[in-house]
DNA sequence: TGTACATCAGTGAACGCGCGTTCACTGATGTAC
DNA sequence: TGTACATCAGTGAACGCGCGTTCACTGATGTAC
């Protein structure tokens, strides 16, 4: 059953997107390596050949499904109409009921946030790069500020950003939940 | 070993006391029920006495925490300097190194917040009500705008103060955590 | 180029372990008379 | 008020179950000659 190099290299990826879309479903410590293995169409026995434990891969899940969150962000931005500003066009693509209804492929920082924080050093470290380079996509939105406070205030977006969305999936009210990213979206592009 | 009814009821508040600490500690998932009993100083077979399920508990854990939360906010503004405006109190009070490093004891919005959004509909409904309460008090601090008005801009509000806990909690650099607690607090207490 | 052998990705069963939940038991409290 | 009995909070052992991890095995691939 040995698989050529190129093969091998594949079912690893696949593996770790299936890991990064199962963990933002039903998070990281609700998912286990059978499912993802399941969800990578293997069966969870092979497991050990391609990671050292559950830790390892949850880190490279987490960097996954970061990247992802930033070329989907390059992306609207590619798109957006001219007479937009960009953080205006970030904060409605990243507010939307799209966004928060899509249960497998958003935000990690809002899918994860909490269990983050619990996360070990390695998962913590992938994370902070992350959200570092997050942050520099959104302060490159901020024309006209030093490179500084355009971070600085980057964060503070995507804290809001994060905040949000997460409150908008907990609440049980549906028009709370609107409410909430509809409003988040009006300050920050108001704030532009 | 039966006990009063007085000596049951605190009893059952102990638990729930000791489960509201030990899952913003350790998260929802992660705390188990022998260890909330220990933390009430008792074995962790009586605990069917006082609750149906694990899930019961969480719910009116949560619920104290964020009542505990309340309860703390009002104390900072009680005690706030004459000058300073209240939203600026609440956001240099909740954005602070002291809330961040508290583990047990802070708000459970950014403690849990990735888990409410998985947890069972009573917890969700307890983390709402609690949610709009807390978004009443902060609405208070907004004179003269319309009370629905003020309400929004307090969910918006909650939604940094959040996002921006919990961010500052997985980030592995030092220097950038307190960045992100002290540039939200700045952010907010300007807008107000 | 062909052949013999080592490698190793993947399978499926098994392992400990910790968890939520259940249960028989104890003995102090509440209640019926 | 006193007494006999039912109640039930709390204990400690046990239950199933699912998890992360390990392992013997298979057989296609890579490599040494």
């Amino acid at each position: 059953m040995k698989k050529s190099k190129v093969e091998t290299a594949k079912t690893r990826r696949r593996i770790v997107k299936a890991a990064a879309d199962e963990i933002r479903r039903n998070g990281i410590q609700a998912t286990g390596l059978a499912e993802v293995m399941a969800a990578a169409g293997l069966t969870h026995g092979g497991f050990y050949r391609h990671f050292d434990s559950k830790d390892q891969l949850v880190s490279e899940a987490c960097a996954a499904a970061i990247n992802s969150v930033i070329e989907r962000t390059w992306t609207a931005l590619s798109k957006q109409a001219k007479r937009k500003k960009g953080l205006e066009t970030i904060a409605e693509t990243y507010l939307t009921a799209d966004h928060r209804d899509d249960e497998s492929g958003g935000c990690p920082f809002a899918a994860l946030g909490s269990e983050l924080v619990r996360s070990d050093e390695t998962t913590r470290e992938a994370a902070t790069e992350g959200l570092l380079k997050l942050a520099d996509v959104i302060a490159g939105q901020f024309a006209g500020m030093r490179p500084d406070a355009a971070r600085r205030r980057a964060l503070v977006t995507l804290s809001t950003m994060i905040g949000a969305l997460t409150l908008a999936r907990m609440v049980t009210d549906p028009e709370l939940s609107t409410a909430i990213l509809r409003d988040s979206a009006k300050h920050l592009a108001a704030a532009a």
